[in-house]
DNA sequence: ACCTGAACACCGTTCAAGT
DNA sequence: ACCTGAACACCGTTCAAGT
């Protein structure tokens, strides 16, 4: 926003923080070399000597993100070392959980990098060696970390809402939409009545997504556990 | 590519038919308003008579493949229309798997629509009417469906590649990466020793995505069964 | 009813040039 | 070493105009 004189000379951190910024106050559609240029107090050109154009400035976006979940899992973990497992795995996961939800825009950025970022693999080597001290064998660690999928990065799966990207989404128009079709969404609608039932909200956001996350890692957790060979 | 007079006039469907085949051809980041005119033989601003700007044009591939997926999923189901829950509903899963494998921008593309796309809804109630009649309780059937997530759309989680996009994807690059760093990570590094082991092609293309995605599936099924209530 | 030309406000990126 | 101005080839979109 305000810059006043150039004061620290541009650098790859200052531009990917000032870019992490801007995409969490603003949504990936709003980050342009020009835009990030302009808030940096500098010229879009400018960037092109720090970062290699805007794809190499997404890839260095989705590194950080990952560096961030693997920092917050880490320490997530470091709390309950002792534990068995799945305590362990779902800390981490949890933790992952809690900064994907501060950076809305990070699984559909994630999806859209053509190479997985570097990070993810020494993410993947932790849950590994925490399946492995749990007693399980490389072909099943290897199953578990297929079908924990983006879950063990914390990727919440929106099952009636925008699957992630940022936006303004209006709840209101959903439901009316839903509700204008509901005739021919007999078992839906049924399900929607009958849930809503006892939640506080009966709305379209009556999806409690912090519960539903930890049913189905309790789900694969104990498939797992029964899995194990 | 060719275009000769108009001969039919545009209409909303055959624009997106031809988005569709250029996606498919050359990835979502060659779908532009001016070359898909072009391959109509028509200018670009033709196509806002039939279609509501680029992301109107967007939210009707996104609800083309769902419509695809619907039909693939329902004629699957057809077949095994007599059989228990988790036959239809793993057929189905696979349907949908076959029709995301021939488009594989379609994950990229339906995480980054800010709304989900009305038909998933039609999709969802059959997925719930089946659960039904496999004798499970409408808050069981809520929770199956967060936990199939992307999965009952046929959304194979790529782990150790692009997780979605198209785009070419060097094998050998990532493999040598891989290799670099292998001594940070000794526990994927072993995994993979041990899995490459028995595999035909001891590469980072290892994974055999249908049998994980049919792993993940049993998993979640075998869980389900158990959690009814 | 259907299509277009010209124009506008934006992109990412290059390259030679400045300091 | 670090930054910039001017320029290029692209975008999506508008609007008044054509047939």
């Amino acid at each position: 926003m305000g810059a006043r004189r150039p004061r620290e000379p541009l650098s790859r951190e200052r531009a990917l923080a000032a870019a992490i910024a801007l995409v969490d106050a603003e949504g990936l559609a709003a980050l342009t070399m020009r835009r990030l240029a302009a808030g940096l107090g500098v010229e879009a050109m400018s960037l092109y000597y720090h970062l290699p154009g805007k794809e190499g400035l997404l890839d260095g976006l989705a590194e950080a993100v990952i560096a961030e979940i693997e920092a917050a899992a880490e320490a997530a973990d470091a709390t309950v070392a002792g534990d068995d497992w799945r305590t362990r795995l779902r800390q981490r996961f949890l933790a992952a959980r809690a900064v994907m939800l501060r950076h809305p825009w990070a699984p559909g950025l994630l999806g859209s990098r053509p190479t997985v970022p570097a990070g993810v693999y020494a993410y993947y080597d932790q849950i590994i060696a925490t399946l492995r001290e749990g007693g399980f064998s490389y072909r099943i660690a290897h199953r578990a970390l297929h079908a924990f999928g983006s879950l063990a990065l914390g990727f919440a799966q929106e099952v009636f809402r925008p699957a992630a990207a940022g936006g303004t989404t209006d709840v209101d128009v959903a439901e009316a939409e839903l509700a204008a079709m509901a005739e021919k969404l007999p078992h839906l609608t049924a399900m929607m009545a009958a849930e809503a039932h006892d939640a506080d909200d009966p709305t379209l956001g009556w999806c409690d997504s912090q519960v539903e996350f930890e049913f189905t890692l309790d789900l694969l957790f104990d498939g797992l556990e029964r899995a194990r060979g």
